[in-house]
RNA sequence: GCCGGUGUAGCUCAGUCGGUAGAGCAACGCAUUCGUAAUGCGUGGGUCGUAGGUUCAAUUCCUAUCGCCGGCACCA
């Protein structure tokens, strides 16, 4: 006689067991229809979930986040359906939810092609259209196994075989289709209204390249077409801000077939990266670190001591002369402990903070090379900090300050956290781990930031935290580092006289706050899709005259910015003024200033934003006075507010 | 590296079911001297990514290869 507990607080007794369908119905026919499962005491299950005993319930619909994920999750399945109709022999494997859809995991052979996403799709909206019943069943485990090997799917038998033994599986059924799913899923096919198969992909059995490829399908599901067709738009918007493409419109960088994964920066290009790297310095100074230079080309046997040469050859470019072999450095970290090691070094000098722009080389995998975001030839904001073990802890604590104040200065505030401790290969004792991965955290803990833990990944002479931004597409990509390393300074010989007149071998941290200056600014011209802010725009000012009566003062103007350390230039083009005005606006230079025979005769400027704004006319030193306290500030336009 | 896709003018893209290609923008020339997102007219421009093969004939078909795009694996 169970009594179901509402979440509006309300409560309704049945007389005998309910299904989470039944009370939906019960509440009203409009709820009925739109259940897509329920929640029961907490637990997400099937709208035919009976409910015996009491409990909290609340009925799921489209409109809740855990809806949508039943919606996709469903969709994945009429998915896996539609290919075994159509593929036979193709075998069904994995198929979760992801941000913003699903994909699906098959092995199959053939492969699929482009042309047979559509068929695939088309056979789903028949699925679909056909409101297919989902059923759910129970088996044990090892009779799921049987069953799944004898309809030949070899691969959801290998996966129910890696559950604990003894336990109850669920299995969804939806006409033919039968597939092993913890659900919940939605009572039927009919449900899904709207869905788009996006893209085809290898991806490997269990995520390892060592096993073969299977073929996964993506998807998107949304609970209307409205929904569906506002996704795809925000897709296209996103595109729009893909760096590559405004690298191009806005003549920053380019990239060409004789040097794949190298930047080719433009001399707009190269002013932007000029300011990202002059601001960095600037804060490296503040807070005291020193500035090198190493070489690019250095001998063979440094990296055979450093270690990377035995896990890193294949990915270092080398050359060799006289009989000498080289690599071209893909780090700077040995070259740094050279330096450190020039003179006898005292307990005094530490922390020592030794930071480098330094170009690296990388062979990377060809499939891995994307813009800017990953390229064969970087530049690091990197440094190494030489420091004792007891140093460690406010070290970190003082980068992630660092880290963040930078962050912020830039505009990005979604920051990615994640901590990697010691995997099973490593060196130094448990006890130096210890101490090390819990300074990491703590310095993560102590300023409240949320991280994520990722055990085994760190680095095998250390733990490590990462700081990751988006892309405009959401991809992930890692900036910021800070990484603990017990191993190196050992190896290549790094010692100072301690308080005890003995020799130590200092700890070493490896960080960099942007990571690659070529990957930071991909994400830069994403994250503002082109448009800068002042203090890092290429261009900040186009002097324009209405005709070339007004050619001398445009250039006047443009000698006085100039002057003042600002990067303004005339266009001075016959061309009307309207033409102009869209070319720059179109280029997102932040101020225009438009000079006609009022402004010469005034000794204004009249002033016009890339927002389309006009601010009218005023004295030159005055907008310069608004453009310089912009820049200084490093923020959003100012004058566009 | 692996899977799928793709490569035509500076850019964006069309096209040829095999008979050596076209638009818009850009560039260049001329005219226009103009007040806040495109002035008009004209001209030039491509070994159709590269290398082989099939064919009387290949940008088109086949093979290989390189780059790029989307994923997967990798990322000191």
């Amino acid at each position: 006689m169970p009594t179901v507990s509402l979440p509006d607080g309300s409560q309704r007794d049945y007389a005998n067991p309910v299904t989470v369908a039944d009370v939906a119905a019960d509440i009203g026919a409009g709820l009925a229809k739109a259940a897509l499962a329920g929640k029961v005491d907490g637990k997400l299950v099937d709208t035919s979930y009976k409910i015996d005993h009491d409990a909290e319930l609340a009925i799921v619909t489209e409109r809740d986040e855990d809806g949508l994920e039943v919606i996709r999750h469903s969709t994945a399945h009429l998915l896996a359906q539609a290919v075994k109709e159509l593929f036979p022999d193709a075998q069904v494997t994995i198929g979760p939810v992801i941000e913003d859809g699903f994909y699906y995991d098959f092995a199959y052979e053939n492969g699929f092609s482009e042309s047979d996403l559509e068929k695939i799709e088309q056979k789903m909206a028949e699925l679909a259209k056909q409101d297919i019943p989902v059923e759910r069943t129970v088996m044990p485990r090892e009779e799921a196994v049987e069953f799944f090997r004898q309809m030949g799917e070899e691969y959801k038998a290998k996966i129910i075989e890696d559950i604990p033994k003894g336990e109850e599986l669920s299995l969804y059924r939806q006409g033919d289709f039968i597939d092993l799913c913890r659900g919940p899923h939605v009572p039927s096919t009919g449900r899904l209204k709207a869905f788009k198969l996006m893209k085809l992909a290898g991806a490997y059995w269990r995520g390892d390249s060592k096993n073969e490829m299977l073929q996964r399908v993506y998807g998107t599901a949304w609970p209307d077409k409205k929904q569906l067709k506002g996704y795809l738009h925000r897709l296209e918007e996103a595109e729009k801000r893909d760096h590559r493409k405004l690298g191009r419109q806005q003549d920053l960088f380019h990239t060409q077939e004789e040097a794949p994964g190298m930047v080719f920066w433009h001399d707009k290009g190269w002013t932007l990266y000029q300011q990202v790297e002059q601001y960095i310095r600037a804060r490296l100074r503040e807070h005291d670190y020193e500035e090198v230079r190493t070489p690019q080309v250095v001998d063979r046997s440094l990296w055979e001591k450093s270690g990377h040469w035995d896990k890193f050859q294949h990915m270092m470019f080398t050359t060799e002369s006289e009989d000498r072999h080289y690599a071209v450095k893909p780090m700077n970290c040995p070259c740094h402990v050279q330096i450190f090691n020039q003179g006898l070094k005292s307990y005094r000098d530490l922390p020592l903070r030794m930071g480098e722009f330094g170009s690296c080389h990388r062979n990377e995998p060809s499939g891995t090379l994307h813009g800017l975001m990953r390229v064969r030839g970087f530049t690091q904001d990197d440094a190494h900090i030489f420091c004792t073990e007891d140093q460690i802890q406010p070290e970190v604590s003082a980068f992630i300050d660092l880290l963040f104040e930078v962050y912020r200065d830039f505009g990005f505030e979604e920051v990615l956290i994640k901590l990697s401790t010691r995997p099973e290969q490593r060196v130094g004792s448990d006890e130096v781990w210890d101490k090390a991965e819990h300074a990491l955290e703590r310095a993560l803990n102590d300023k409240g930031l949320e991280w994520d833990l990722q055990p085994g990944e760190g680095a095998f002479y250390g733990p490590k935290i990462e700081f990751s931004l988006k892309d405009s597409l959401g991809r992930v990509w890692q900036c910021g580092t800070i990484q603990v390393d017990f191993s190196m300074p050992g190896r290549l010989g790094a010692e100072y006289v301690g308080e005890d007149g003995d020799r130590h071998t200092p700890v070493m941290l490896h960080r960099a706050i942007l990571g690659s200056l070529e990957r930071f600014i991909g994400i830069l011209i994403e994250e503002y899709a082109g448009a800068f802010p002042a203090w890092l725009a290429p261009e900040q000012v186009v002097v324009m005259g209405i005709t070339d009566k007004q050619a001398e003062t445009v250039k006047k103007i443009e000698k006085t910015l100039r002057a003042r350390g600002l990067r303004a230039k005339a266009d001075l083009r016959n061309e009307k003024i309207g033409f102009k005005i869209r070319e720059h606006t179109l280029q997102r230079i932040p101020y225009l200033l438009v000079i006609g025979d009022r402004e010469v005769e005034n000794s204004t400027v009249a002033v016009r934003t890339r927002t389309g704004e006009d601010l009218g006319s005023m004295p030159l030193d005055e907008f310069i006075g608004h453009l310089e306290q912009e820049i200084a500030s490093r923020g959003r336009s100012l004058l566009e507010q």
